[in-house]
DNA sequence: TAGAGTTGTCATCTT
DNA sequence: TTAAGATGACAACTC
C-alpha cells in the first residue's frame, strides 16, 4: 500500500506539474477515485530518442526508485527518468517494445487466457478493436470520470518487463488488474486476449531469447495456474518442450524406423542365444532388439526344418535365457517372444530327436522353400547366401563349377556367394568327426568375442552330417549341391583334410586355434591355410558389423534431421504467431490511446488528438501524454527548450 | 544392360 | 610383437 501511495502522490504532483506548464486540463477529481494516477502531460521535446535497455529498468519493478541508495533524489531521479523516456518515446517503432513492458501484467484474464494463443483470436480481436474504435469514437462524449480512473490507472500501472519473465507481479495486483481488465472490458471495449499475446517483446527478442538458450523465468512463483499455463504455451517454454516432445517423438520414430532397419538389415538373433563359454556370455555384439525378435519370434511359426535344425542344437535354457534375457528391453515384445520361445521349445522338443534325425527328417528339408532359407540367413549376422544360391540360383552351377574345378583357384574379389554355413553339413564335418579330437559340439559353443551369426549356426552341424550328405537340398546332381554349398574355405579345408570346418577355425578361441597350430603336427601350408581362413571368416564378420554401424549411423543422422526440421518449422510458426500477436498488441496500443484521447481535454475544454498527442508508458508503469512536435515548426522546437529546462529544473 | 545394393575380401590402421 | 577389431576400397554377384 505504501507503493501504492507514493505513485499516487508522485503521479499526482507530477500531473499538477506538467498540467501547469502545459496548460492542459484535466479533470484531476475523477482519478482521486481511482489508487493510481500518475497521468502525465509533457509538452517538452521529444527529438531525441534514447532507448531504455530493459535491465536498466529492473530496479523499478517494484516501485523502487532508479537509485534506492539515494532517497532524497528518487523523485528528482524519477522525473528526470520520466522525462527522458518520454523524449525517447519519439520514435513508434519503438512502442511495441515498451507496450509490452506493461500489457503483460495486465493481461491475466482468466477466461481469456485460456484461449490458446493462436493466430484466430488474434484476428479476431484485431477485427474486434478495429471495430470497437469506429464506435467508440462516436461516444467519446459519454465517457464517464470513473471510466477515464480506471483507464489512466491501468495504464499507469508499474509493472515488471518482460524481460526478466514478467514474473515479479504480486498476485495482489493480478487480481486487481483482472478486476479492472473485466471491468474495462464490461464496457464492451477490451479484449484482454489481444494483450495476453503480448508477452512477447518483440518477435526479435523471442529470437533472441531462443537462440542464447537463456532460460526464461519461469512463471509459475509468481502467476496464477492460468497466467503460468498461457506462459508455457505462448512464451518460453516452446524450447524445452520442443526437445521432449521431440525426445519422445523421435524415441518413438526411432523405435518404428528400427523395426524395418532391423528387417532390412537382420542380424542373428538366434547366436545371441548361444551359452555363455565358461559363465561369460559375450555374444551381445548384436543387440538384441525387438523387431528382431519380433521378427523371428514371427517366422518362428513358419520356421523351416533348417531352423528347426539350428534350434535344436541349442541348449533349452540357453534359448529360453537368452531369448529372456534379450527381451529384457523391449517389455512390449515379450508376447511375441514368449510365442518365439514356446515355438522354439517346440523346435527344441523336435531337436532333441535331430541327433538320430533319419532321412524322414531330411525329407521335409527336402520341402524348404529356398527362399525360406534364405531368410533365416539373413537373419544371421553373417551372410549364409542360400537365398541366392539355391538349387535354383543361377549362379549356383557358376560357382560350383569354379569350386570344383581346383580348391586352390585363387579367387581374387568376392566370394562372398559361398555359402559357409550352408557348408556345415559338409564333408568337412564328416572328417571333423574322423580327424578331430576335439568335440565339435563343444566347440561350436565357444563363445567368441565377435559376433557371428554364422558361428552358431554351426548348431546345424548337429546335422547327422552322413545324412546330410544323403540327402543333399536339391534333388538334382548331389555333388554338385554339396560343392556349391561350401565356401571356398570350405572347399580348401576339405582339400587339405583340415579336420575343422572353416566356421569352427574362425570360431574357435585364439587359445585353441594355437593349440591347434601347434599341436596338430600341420604342414605350414595347413597353418597358413588356417591363418588365412580364420583371418578372412573374422573380416567377414566385422566387415558384417561395420556395415551394420554405418546404417545405424545413417539412420540416427536421419532421424536426427528429421528432428531438426520439424523444430525448425515449428519455431518458425511460433514466430509467426508472435508477429502476429504483436501486430494486435499494436493495434489495441491505438485503440487505447484513442480512448485515452477521448477523455482529455485541453485547455480549452477540447478533446485531445492524437494527431497532435501521443501516449507513451514509462518503465515504471506511468503513462506521460506527450505532445507531437512536427519537424516542420522549427520556431517551436526552439521555443520549447527553456519549457524542457523548467520541466527538467522543476522537480 | 546399366545401375543400385549386397557381400566377401584385402589392405591398413588402431587398440 | 601379435591378435583382433574397424574401416575404406574393390570386385563379384544379384536383382
Amino acid at each position: 500500500m505504501q507503493n501504492v501511495k507514493k505513485y499516487f502522490t508522485e503521479g499526482l504532483i507530477q500531473f499538477t506539474i506538467l498540467l501547469s506548464l502545459i496548460g492542459v486540463r484535466v479533470d484531476v477529481d475523477s482519478y482521486l477515485n481511482g489508487p493510481y494516477s500518475p497521468l502525465e502531460i509533457n509538452d517538452g521535446p521529444s527529438s531525441a530518442y534514447i532507448q531504455t535497455p530493459f535491465h536498466s529498468l529492473r530496479d523499478n519493478w517494484d516501485g523502487y526508485s532508479v537509485h534506492p541508495k539515494c532517497p532524497e533524489l528518487d523523485y528528482f531521479f524519477a522525473c528526470r527518468r520520466l522525462l527522458d523516456e518520454v523524449r525517447a518515446l519519439g520514435s513508434p517503432i519503438r512502442f511495441p517494445t515498451q507496450l509490452s513492458a506493461w500489457l503483460v501484467h495486465q493481461v491475466p484474464d482468466s477466461s481469456e487466457l485460456r484461449e490458446p494463443p493462436n493466430s484466430t483470436s488474434n484476428s479476431n480481436v484485431s477485427a474486434g478493436l478495429l471495430s470497437e474504435s469506429t464506435g467508440e469514437e462516436a461516444n467519446d462524449t459519454e465517457l464517464l470520470a470513473v471510466d477515464e480512473s480506471h483507464t489512466a490507472a491501468q495504464l499507469s500501472e508499474p509493472g515488471p518487463f518482460p524481460s526478466s519473465g514478467a514474473c515479479e507481479i504480486p498476485n495482489q495486483e493480478v487480481e486487481e488488474l483482472k478486476g479492472r481488465i473485466q471491468e474495462y472490458g464490461d464496457e464492451g471495449r477490451e479484449e484482454p486476449v489481444s494483450l495476453t499475446q503480448l508477452a512477447l517483446s518483440s518477435t526479435l527478442e523471442y529470437e533472441g531469447l531462443l537462440s542464447s538458450g537463456a532460460p526464461l523465468s519461469s512463471p509459475e512463483d509468481h502467476h496464477p495456474p492460468d497466467i503460468d499455463q498461457h506462459w508455457s504455451q505462448f512464451l518460453s517454454l516452446p524450447i524445452y518442450e520442443f526437445d521432449l516432445s521431440d525426445l519422445d517423438t523421435d524415441i518413438s520414430s526411432a523405435i518404428s524406423q528400427d523395426v524395418s532397419l532391423r528387417d532390412a538389415m537382420v542380424t542373428g538373433s538366434v547366436y545371441d542365444m548361444i551359452p555363455p563359454r565358461g559363465g561369460v556370455r559375450t555374444l551381445v555384439a548384436r543387440q538384441p532388439r525387438g523387431p528382431l525378435f519380433r521378427l523371428e519370434s514371427t517366422n518362428s511359426s513358419n520356421l523351416s526344418p533348417g531352423m528347426t535344425t539350428g534350434l535344436a542344437a541349442l541348449p533349452n535354457a540357453a534359448v529360453v535365457n537368452g531369448t529372456r534375457n534379450g527381451s529384457s528391453s523391449h517389455g512390449a515384445l515379450e508376447g511375441c517372444l514368449d510365442e518365439a520361445v514356446f515355438d522354439q521349445i517346440n523346435l527344441l522338443g523336435l531337436g532333441g530327436c535331430l541327433e538320430t534325425m533319419d532321412a524322414q527328417l531330411l525329407g521335409i528339408l527336402q520341402g524348404i522353400d529356398p527362399r525360406v532359407l534364405g531368410d533365416l540367413d539373413s537373419d544371421s549376422g553373417l551372410s549364409l547366401e542360400s537365398s541366392s544360391r539355391g538349387p535354383d540360383s543361377p549362379s549356383a552351377s557358376e560357382v560350383s563349377s569354379s569350386s570344383s574345378s581346383s580348391f586352390f583357384e585363387d579367387e581374387g574379389g568376392a566370394t562372398g556367394y559361398s555359402s559357409e554355413v550352408d557348408s556345415l553339413p559338409s564333408k568337412s564335418i564328416a572328417n571333423y568327426d574322423t580327424w578331430s579330437p576335439v568335440d565339435f559340439s563343444e566347440s561350436v559353443w565357444h563363445d567368441h568375442s565377435y559376433s557371428s551369426a554364422a558361428f552358431s549356426q554351426p548348431s546345424a552341424t548337429t546335422f547327422p552330417h552322413k545324412a546330410i550328405k544323403e540327402e543333399p537340398f536339391s534333388d538334382e546332381d548331389g555333388e554338385d549341391d554339396e560343392d556349391r554349398e561350401l565356401s571356398r574355405d570350405e572347399l580348401r579345408t576339405r582339400a587339405l583334410h583340415v579336420p575343422f570346418s572353416a566356421a569352427e577355425i574362425v570360431s574357435m578361441p585364439v587359445e585353441e586355434f594355437l593349440e591347434v597350430l601347434e599341436g596338430r603336427g600341420l604342414s605350414p601350408a595347413q597353418v597358413a591355410f588356417l591363418r588365412d581362413i580364420r583371418r578372412r571368416g573374422k573380416n567377414k564378420l566385422a566387415a558384417q558389423n561395420c556395415r551394420k554401424r554405418k546404417l545405424d549411423a545413417i539412420t540416427g543422422l536421419q532421424e536426427e534431421v528429421e528432428r531438426l526440421q520439424a523444430q525448425r518449422s515449428r519455431l518458425l510458426r511460433e514466430r509467426q504467431h508472435t508477429a502476429k500477436a504483436l501486430g494486435a498488441a499494436g493495434q489495441r496500443m491505438e485503440h487505447l490511446s484513442r480512448d485515452i484521447f477521448s477523455r482529455l481535454r485541453d485547455g480549452s475544454g477540447r478533446p485531445l488528438t492524437s494527431e497532435r498527442y501521443t501516449l507513451q508508458c514509462e518503465a515504471n508503469g506511468r503513462v506521460v501524454v506527450q505532445h507531437i512536435r512536427r519537424p516542420s515548426v522549427a520556431t517551436t522546437s526552439a521555443g520549447g527548450k527553456p519549457d524542457k529546462r523548467k520541466k527538467e529544473k522543476k522537480p
